[in-house]
This record gives structure tokens, C-alpha cells and sequence, in this order.
DNA sequence: GCCAACGTTGGC
DNA sequence: GCCAACGTTGGC
């Protein structure tokens, strides 16, 4: 089982949001290095659900991979803020993985408190410029930001 | 709202 | 294939 980070905006689609869907389909990712690692994925993978653009950024809560990846459906739907008309559907360049909620961190762990972490090697997470919406997460990062709460 | 970082686009 | 312009992300 591998182990992600997903960032989702909380003013659009926050981890209370998940808990009230139960699965929701990840859809919107447009970057190709984001798009090769849902590529990566398997049912059952481990998600942490990270809070960007908002006033605590940091990791919210937990949940899982819930489908094998399968093409992005707002690819192709001209109405939608991600449609790409240079997509074919022969060959979908956008990937999406339901996503299933697991529970609710009893609070935030930020990203203040994640960076002050040492010894967890390359995490994209904190990069300098770190713009990747999706991001594998070692075992050793993922007990050490869990062990915050 | 600002702005640094960085990915993408498109002219050449 | 270079690189300037532009758009987006995301912390602050």
C-alpha cells in the first residue's frame, strides 16, 4: 500500500465536505506530475486530505483510494472549469481516483508543524515553490505528521 | 490582496 | 529548442 497527500481548497471543498460525501471522485487535477502519481495509485492507498489557500494550511483528516484511476469525465465537458478540448477520449490526458473519507483529524496539524519535523528526507510537501496538488508520502512522513495529533 | 515560484504557451 | 509572457498556486 502506498501512502498521498491530496490539497483540496476548504472554501471549496473542505474535509467536512468529505465526510458528508463519503467518496467523491477527485476530478480538477491539471498538472502532469499531480496526474502521473493518481496514475500510480491503488484502492486502498492512504490519503492524507491537506487544507491549501486558507487560513491554517495543514493536513485535516484522512482517507483512502476508492477506485483504480480512470479518465477525468470534466475533461471532456465543455461547461466545466476544467474541460480540455485537446483531450481525446481514445486517449484521456486526465486522471481522476474516487477518494474516500476515513476520519477527521482531531485538529489541524499544520504546515508550520510539519516543516519544523526533521529527518523526514525529500518531501514535496515542503519544497521551496512546493506547487504540487498531489505528492506521495513515505511511511516515515506519515507516522511522524500522525504522531502531531 | 500581494507576490514568489514555477508550469505552460507560443512566437521565432 | 529557446525564452519571454502569461497564468496559476498557495503562503503570508
Amino acid at each position: 500500500m502506498q501512502r498521498w497527500l491530496m490539497k483540496t481548497e476548504p472554501g471549496t471543498f473542505s474535509i467536512d465536505d468529505l465526510a458528508a460525501r463519503r467518496t467523491e471522485p477527485w476530478d480538477g487535477v491539471r498538472n502532469y506530475q499531480a496526474r502521473n502519481f493518481i496514475r500510480a495509485m491503488h484502492r486502498g492507498d492512504a490519503v492524507l486530505i491537506y487544507h491549501s489557500a486558507c487560513a491554517q494550511p495543514g493536513v485535516a483528516g484522512l482517507a483512502k483510494v476508492a477506485s483504480p484511476p480512470k479518465p477525468d469525465p470534466t475533461q471532456f465537458d465543455p461547461r466545466s472549469d476544467h474541460y480540455d478540448a485537446a483531450s481525446k477520449r481514445a486517449d484521456p490526458r486526465w486522471t481522476l481516483v474516487d477518494v474516500r473519507f476515513v476520519r477527521r483529524l482531531r485538529r489541524v496539524i499544520t504546515l508550520d508543524e510539519i516543516k519544523s519535523l526533521r529527518g523526514l528526507g525529500d518531501f514535496a510537501l515542503t519544497r521551496r515553490g512546493n506547487r504540487l496538488s498531489v505528492l506521495p508520502v513515505t511511511d516515515k512522513q506519515w507516522d511522524a505528521i500522525l504522531a502531531l495529533e
